[in-house]
Parts: structure tokens; C-alpha cells; sequence
RNA sequence: GGACAGGUGGCCGAGAGGCUGAAGGCGCUCGCCUGCUAAGCGAGUAUGGGGUAAUAAAGCUCCAUCGCGGGUUCGAAUCCCGCCCUGUCCGCCA
């Protein structure tokens, strides 16, 4: 959600952050000023009529405690009752016509987001070559067991894949708790509410699950969950960190075709996720913060990458800002995506109402950042690809094997 | 799924048609006071929006807000209807 009141004292710069997007929204951002406008126009009248309506009821009221006569003041006042009960519908269709464009509007873009996806910098050495993790893994992952069950792009994995996932996400909740994130296991199913406080709904409806008998959505993410974790409250302790651990369903509407060999691109994946809230005027540092412990994972398990701007016509909604980092899949031959973290800044906020007591004073919202800390499915397989050996097999680094993961797959 | 009990300010909690934007307490802020701390005393302290002001603040003023939406009424935290949510117990269940 944006400031409205404020963009309204100096519109041109925000229209011009949204323009950015190249999706139209500095249009309908242009329409809801309007209709701010017209609704600021009405409210005098209607607001005379209350006051004097108000003030009848508080006469009538004295009149009838001192036994005076009060039936003529009364006669007079439906009138004025009547007059409000006009006026109000108006500003109510106002409202709701006001409402509707001012939630439809996607965050204020940063002006250091990209125009075109930037690679910032690359880490390691890429293979010029491998086996794809299908090959790979072999029997430890079962793509026909999966679709047999619940269709295309669902897998089963199994043994030592499991111990190296479980490894993996231990390791990841163990390091980000030692960067001060309280680690949590969410709810996966989560209410409207939910999902339009962060920024998903309306945006991304066809990506999402939807349970047929009750009003609740399978999330994408567990940052659907994390953000709401504080809605409505004003928080006493800011910065507050956390590192969720969940299951992530998305409907892939949209990508058929594409990324269909093996769990690249599959509809359910456990992921652990990272999700920061802070004071306004250190959230910029807080997602350098985010993307430096990334960095630092994927370092840890000596798998190349690079880090991405990511273009501002490609950003979410709830996103001013956005960086990805791409893993070396030998396989392709190319970068793909493993990780995205996200500046909200107060977009999320201000749906979801966090708000904090900047230096003990007014309320006021806090910024919101979130960030993959390790996505397991596309994960796996850059360690499988980039771990391979000659033999086909997969060396596993230490730091997994010193939480159960197996020294070697295959 | 069933039965009860509830949703009021930052928090707790009273109020049951007009004297209530809301008692009292906690917390917080400022001041006084005790050599420090604690205690004590006094004052202040909900949110959002409009107007006024210089698209600065304070102040003043008006409107709205007691879970949400509708209704009754000159007037609703209070009465009526619908919905949502929370808690407890029972049933079922990993």
C-alpha cells in the first residue's frame, strides 16, 4: 500500500518511480489521486450534516433530561438525519472506487533497481561441464512415482537425498541463527488476508493453491506467513529477525513447458527463508545484510554464482528492490536462479499495519525485507551438479556432512 | 463437528440508549521531592481523516472509529440481524 496523502503533496516523483515498471501503474496511480481528490471534495458537506446532526441529538438529549419538550427538535432533526443518510452511500462508493486503485498499486520502485538485469559480481569457478542432477541422483529421485500420484512436476526423493536435505536445512537454520534469526516452522496455509497483506493477492492469483471447502490458500513462500507474524501490532523490539522452514506450493500457471526435466521447477519444494523487520532508515543496509548471508551460504557449500539487479519491470509488487543469485548449473551451461531477496520498505507494512515506536514516540511503520536462505529443491541440484565426480557420483561438502548429511552420493 | 464464554485505547479492565472518545489500573512522558536507586506527589498520554496555518510544528475545530458489515432511532460501545475471530470443554485425529 502507499502513502496516498503523501505522494499527493509531491505526485511527480512517484509517478515516475512507477513508470519504471512499465506496467501502467503510474496511470492508475494518476486515477487514485483523482479520486482522492474528489473524495476530499464531498466530505465538507457531509460532514456539516453529521456535526449538526450531532449537535441536535446532544440538544434533545438536555432537553429531555430537564423534562422540556422535545418533539419539534426532534421533527427537525430527521431532516438532517436524512440528509446524511444521502450523503453517506457517496462517500462510501468513493471510498471504494479510491480503495480499489490505491490496492491495485505495486511498491515505489528504488532508484538504485535496475533497468535491465545487472550482474554485480560472480563467485568461483564454473565446470564447463556435467551431468544433470536426474542423472545424477538416479533412483533418489522419482519423477514418474510423482506425476503417478499428483501429476507433473511433483517428485519423490529419497534416501540419501533426504539426509542431505535435512542436512542442509539444518546447517542453513543453525548459521542464521547465529546472525540473530529466531528460527520458526509457520503455518503453510494461510488466510486472504494473508496473502493481500503481502502483497501477493491481488498480483499473483493464478500462482497460488486454493483449498476448495474452506476461505485458505496454500502459500508460495513462508514469508506470507513471517510478515503477518506482527500484523496489526506495534512492535516494542525492532529489528526482529526470522528464518522460516516450510513447504512452498506454487501453481506454475503459466510455465508450461518450461524448466520440465527434474525439480528445477516443481510445485512443491521445502524452503528456508529469511525475513527481516526494521526501522525505515535501516532497511537499504538490512538487504545488503540479507544478501551478504546468501552469499555467504552458497560460498559455504563452494558453489559458483552471481549476484543480479534485478530489472525494476520484473520486480513483485510488494518489491522497490530485488536481488537474485544465480547458481552455476554445469548441466545448462547457464546461471539459474537460487535465491531472491527483496527491500518492501513499507509497502508490506502498511497492509499488514506493523508499526514500531520510532525513539519511544508516535507509531509509525516499520520496513520489511525477505530473502531465500536456501530454496531445498534447486539447492540439491546445484550441489549435486557442481559436486559431481568423474564416477558419477556427488562429494558432499563437510560443513553438510557435520549435520548428517552422507560423505558421497551414488 | 457440537456446547458454552468472549472480542472496548500500547496493555489490563469498567460501561448495558443521551451527562461516555470512553471510569479505574498498568505502562509511558514531563515536573516536584527524597543524597543514588526504589517508593511518593502533580500534570499529561488512543487512532485515522478534513478544515484552519506557509503542502513546518504546536494549537484550535469538525468528522469517523469500542471485532467487521447492515438495521432500528433525533441520538448506538450499549438494542436487533448477519458475519469473522479468539478461548474453554466435548467428539474425532497424527
Amino acid at each position: 500500500m502507499l502513502d496516498l496523502r503523501a505522494i499527493s503533496r509531491d505526485p511527480e516523483p512517484a509517478i515516475a518511480a512507477l513508470a519504471r515498471r512499465k506496467d501502467g501503474s503510474d496511470d492508475r496511480l494518476r486515477a487514485a489521486l483523482a479520486a482522492r481528490e474528489r473524495l476530499n471534495a464531498i466530505r465538507p458537506e457531509l460532514e456539516a450534516a453529521q456535526a449538526e446532526r450531532n449537535a441536535g441529538a446532544k440538544a434533545i438529549g438536555d432537553a429531555k433530561r430537564t423534562g422540556a419538550d422535545a418533539s419539534e427538535a426532534i421533527a427537525a432533526m430527521q431532516a438532517v438525519s436524512a440528509r446524511v443518510k444521502e450523503l453517506e452511500p457517496e462517500k462510501d462508493r468513493l471510498e471504494e472506487e479510491l480503495n480499489q486503485l490505491a490496492t491495485s498499486l505495486p511498491n515505489l520502485t528504488d532508484p538504485s533497481a535496475a533497468d535491465e538485469d545487472t550482474a554485480l559480481r560472480e563467485w568461483g569457478e564454473r565446470a564447463e561441464s556435467g551431468k544433470d542432477h536426474l542423472e545424477l541422483a538416479g533412483a533418489m529421485i522419482d519423477m514418474e512415482a510423482g506425476s503417478k500420484t499428483s501429476g507433473s512436476r511433483f517428485a519423490y526423493l529419497k534416501g540419501d537425498l533426504v539426509f542431505l536435505e535435512l542436512a542442509l536445512v539444518r546447517w542453513t537454520l543453525e548459521k542464521l541463527r547465529g546472525h540473530g534469526f529466531e528460527p520458526v516452522i509457520p503455518p503453510v496455509l494461510v488466510k486472504e488476508d494473508a496473502l493481500f497483506g503481502t502483497g501477493f493477492l491481488p498480483d499473483t492469483e493464478q500462482q497460488i493453491y486454493r483449498l476448495a471447502d474452506d476461505p485458505l490458500y496454500l502459500s508460495g513462500t513462508s514469508e506470507v506467513a513471517l510478515a503477518s507474524l506482527h500484523a496489526g501490532q506495534i512492535m516494542d523490539e525492532v529489528p526482529r529477525r526470522y528464518a522460516g522452514f516450510s513447504p512452498c506450493f506454487r501453481r506454475e500457471a503459466g510455465a508450461a513447458g518450461k524448466d520440465t526435466r527434474g525439480i528445477f521447477r516443481v510445485h512443491q519444494f521445502d524452503k528456508v527463508e529469511m525475513f527481516s523487520f526494521v526501522e525505515p532508515q535501516d532497511s537499504a543496509a538490512e538487504h545488503d545484510r540479507l544478501l551478504a548471508i546468501e552469499e555467504e551460504i552458497w560460498q559455504g557449500l563452494q558453489i559458483p554464482y552471481r549476484v543480479v539487479n534485478i530489472a525494476v519491470d520484473d520486480l513483485g509488487s510488494s518489491a522497490a528492490k530485488k536481488y537474485d543469485i544465480e547458481a552455476w548449473l554445469p548441466s545448462q551451461q547457464k546461471f539459474r536462479e537460487v535465491t531472491s531477496t527483496s527491500n518492501t520498505t513499507d509497502f508490506q507494512a502498511r497492509r499488514l499495519d506493523i508499526r514500531y515506536r520510532p525513539g519511544g514516540g508516535k507509531p509509525a511503520h516499520v520496513h520489511t525485507l525477505n530473502g531465500t536462505a536456501v530454496a531445498v529443491s534447486r539447492a540439491l541440484i546445484a550441489l549435486m551438479e557442481n559436486h559431481q565426480t568423474e564416477d558419477g557420483g556427488v562429494e558432499i561438502p563437510q560443513v553438510l556432512q557435520d549435520w548428517g548429511a552422507p560423505a558421497r552420493l551414488g
